[in-house]
DNA sequence: ACAAGTACTTACCCTATAGTATGTATGACC
DNA sequence: GGTCATACATACTATAGGGTAAGTACTTGT
């Protein structure tokens, strides 16, 4: 599952930086290319793990899942899993994950007035914008 | 200066989530590691070459100027050079750098909620966020 | 008997990003 | 004439993240 090497010259940058700077220790939280738009997907409410690989058709599962453990180990997602066959597995935003909902929409907000041609198509999306 | 490999899977994954997705629009554009910190810094206002090196002292000056080029192409921030000997460069946000400030300001406010022992840190920092 | 569905796991490979180390042009200053 | 400072460039290496492909366990439906 890609263990991360302890000791590497750039982890230690990165936590010294994480010391140094709340933006850095972000980004280092949610800064994945797919951590966002799993959020953004489960600011909607629970969601099944089908269910999100369905919004999301583009990423493996690999990847998937490798993201929804990291999500939680970091506190922002919880996992609950029912113990029947087939499995029936859900995932939904903690209370710090929740808490995400400014920054994620901050930045909706800014690819919708930055983003030029695709302006018009991101201020639809805005439209479903989930609001709790 | 590690040009970019343009039709790998990796890439045209990214610009279909594009269209569909504006906090991925965002992420591409600030998502690097040092991204969001160079901005952050930029925030203060105008600052030389020499100013940022020292204000993130972590950061290799290799990767320092990648950075600055890619923010530059991205549109973010403008490069202003006198040419005199040494050299004399400044580096300033644009009008949609400028807009990244809500943006950064949700990340460092939920930084400062979500960080456990960190949280006094942050918050210390949060008197120095730059108000324009 | 067998295919389908769920939520994964594992093995292997490729690429973008980051780090290390060294080099460059030019004029000012001593 | 050698050193210093500035703002880079370049070559090489390392690592994290992402991609492809295949397999697993168990039950329900045909």
């Amino acid at each position: 599952m890609t263990t991360i090497k302890a000791n590497s010259t750039i982890q230690e940058n990165k936590s010294q930086a994480y010391v140094t700077c709340p933006v850095t220790f972000v980004m280092d939280k949610i800064g994945g290319y797919w951590k966002p738009i799993i959020l953004f997907n489960l600011l909607g409410g629970v969601r099944r793990y089908s269910e999100l690989k369905r919004a999301v058709p583009t990423i493996t599962e690999k990847v998937l899942i490798q993201q929804l453990k990291q999500l939680e180990s970091e506190g922002l997602i919880t996992r609950k899993a029912k113990p029947t066959v087939p499995p029936h597995v859900t995932y939904e935003l903690s209370k710090s994950g929740k808490a995400l909902r400014p920054v994620l929409y901050a930045m909706a907000e800014w690819a919708v007035h930055n983003s030029g041609k695709l302006s018009k198509t991101f201020s639809r999306q805005m439209a479903d914008f989930p609001l709790e």
